[in-house]
DNA sequence: TGACTATCTGAAAGCGCTTTCAAGACAGCC
DNA sequence: GGCTGTCTTGAAAGCGCTTTCAGATAGTCA
């Protein structure tokens, strides 16, 4: 306690604060006796009486929909990097792409009292904003962008309408699309969408049977693919929701007997760590996570403190180019 | 603040207090009374403020090497689970293999007041657990066991020393091992003294060229194997540090012109979610993350409430058998 | 030397809850 | 009707820090 290390250093609880919190005006001596006693005592200070003290919980929230999946665990760790910079803690929590369970995990950090709050994406629990802005704490949505609200992410519709349009320019007419779970969840949504309205811009569809959405991961990918050649007339390339589901696509698409790029074109998303040793390496769009997380972590804590911030930061996404797209037709590239 | 409801409701804080903490003895309708004015207000207590006063945070830290594991994300994901059920938050932080930075990062959960405290593996900075003992917490160590302090995970050195076992009565001879950074990480070094072992006690030995130590990753893994094949006459079968180093490794040999399994067997560790889809599916040593996580909340929970619990909690880890593995010398298999 | 200013420092008042303690209300009993 | 015991309730005292405010001390200048 502040107090024993006071009664050491022969000071006030008032000057132990001041030394501690390295305000100036405390003369050398009397600092320096703080500092040894509070080294000899091995004092911490309690966090949550400063923070009832300061008002202040150096501390800010992230949920995120799926704590395992890379993409958001890169942003979370670029995230905690600006914070912890500033002296802040980060309190991540899952949601499960649960708009239920989102606002459960977002309530639980605002009582914890956090300083600000990150979250994924443009779809949440109707109550959200209004508890948020109950707690007067700013926050900041990731991933997609927002015209009502502070955000850092990238238009998801024109990158997956980008990658379309690649396929398109290479020769392809049929295009397939694997998503994951598009229920509460805009990200892959405007992905969709995207492509669809590209395919549109050039007199193409999207044909339903080549529209998929399954489950996240590897397994997803292969039932997804499995379940599009199922639907008559396979497409010539397809564009994956993540480069896990790309993986399990190639894998089936090979245990179908078809050959990558030759006869099928796959697209990913996010350029995971595995993507340029796949066979052959993947094209994928590629989010550039750290930036998200740093952005996001600055813009909350010039919030925090008060300063001015840029309610819109658009952040690139790049279409990485790797050999699991050619033309169509082209057998045994 | 619970004032204003307590002027809402017209009763005393300390009866709100009381509702809204689930204390019987409070007369029905102030009880609803209560109750309905903290919905309209929107109330949500001042976490500060409850932690000072009651002396519990309400909140749980965990330090791992890092974030971005799978493995340690499993783990955390699963311990959360746990916390969460519990009524705990959990804060986690980041300590990239570096005891300092891991003695920062505890010392920061510490300040913060968290009521227990999980970490990865037996090697630590020589002043945490002083400063965890001075917080008067309890800690649980996850992944290594030991005999000094409570932990939960298995026997690095055993189930390594199995896959070495699998091998040699595969009829291999000449075993390699890759594996990720040991300097600070007792897993990986007991990992590689558990081959080694084995290997001696069937009067072979582990050859220092086949002896690797790289950086985590399918990047590492490649370089990994490239510095093997460099060291002479090449092993017949690797023993990898994770499914990622494997990977790495199996697309060098393959790029060396050499075939999985006929001229290279090939074991990862953690069963990652790829490891099945790999070409060949890799064999594996699976460690069973979620129990981990588990069993760490379980542990930790009970000692926060006082309960008794055992000091040393054995999870499995099982080698899982696929094709990635066959006696030596079967070409083209 | 005395007046005045600039520096330091400690006492004390919160921060918003929980929890103890004592008192009020009321029913049951002799 | 008076007394005891039970059930409710509110006043008030913390929890361990920060921060204000005013007093103490030292330094400066005329």
């Amino acid at each position: 306690m502040a107090r024993d290390v006071a009664r050491r250093a022969g000071v006030s609880t008032a000057t132990v604060s001041r030394v501690l919190n390295g305000f100036a005006g405390v003369r050398a001596d009397k600092r320096e006796a703080v500092m040894r006693a509070a080294q000899d005592l091995g004092f911490v200070a309690n966090g949550a009486a400063r923070a009832l003290s300061t008002r202040r919980f150096m501390a800010v929230g992230a949920v995120v929909p799926n704590i395992e999946n890379e993409a958001f665990v890169r942003v979370l760790s670029s995230f905690q990097d600006r914070l912890r910079q500033a002296g802040y803690t980060l309190v991540a929590a899952n949601a499960g792409y649960d708009l239920e369970d989102e606002l459960r995990e977002a309530t639980f950090l605002l009582e914890r009292g956090v300083d600000g709050l990150m979250l994924v994406g443009d779809i949440h629990h109707p109550d959200l904003h209004a508890r948020i802005a109950r707690a007067g704490i700013p926050m900041v949505q990731t991933f997609s962008l927002s015209r009502e609200r502070p955000c850092v992410g990238f238009d998801n519709a024109a990158s997956a309408a980008r990658a379309a349009n690649y396929l398109m320019d290479l020769g392809h007419r049929r295009i397939g699309v694997i998503s994951g779970l598009r229920k509460d969840n805009d990200r892959g949504g405007a992905r969709v969408t995207g492509i669809a309205a590209a395919l549109a811009a050039r007199g193409l569809g999207l044909a339903p049977e080549h529209d998929i959405e399954i489950s996240y991961g590897i397994g997803g990918g292969r039932d997804g693919f499995r379940q599009m050649l199922a639907g008559g007339e396979p497409p010539t390339a397809i564009i994956c929701g993540t480069d896990q589901i790309a993986f399990g696509a190639m894998i089936e698409a090979r245990a179908r007997g078809l050959s990558i790029p030759g006869d099928l074109s796959v697209i990913g998303h996010n350029d995971s760590d595995f993507a340029p040793f796949l066979d052959p390496p993947l094209t994928t769009i590629r989010i550039h996570s750290a930036e998200i997380g740093h952005a996001a972590g600055d813009h909350l804590i010039a919030r925090i403190q008060g300063k001015p911030v840029v309610r819109l930061t658009e952040i690139d996404a790049a279409l990485i180019l790797r050999a699991s797209t050619t033309p169509p037709g082209r057998r045994g590239t």
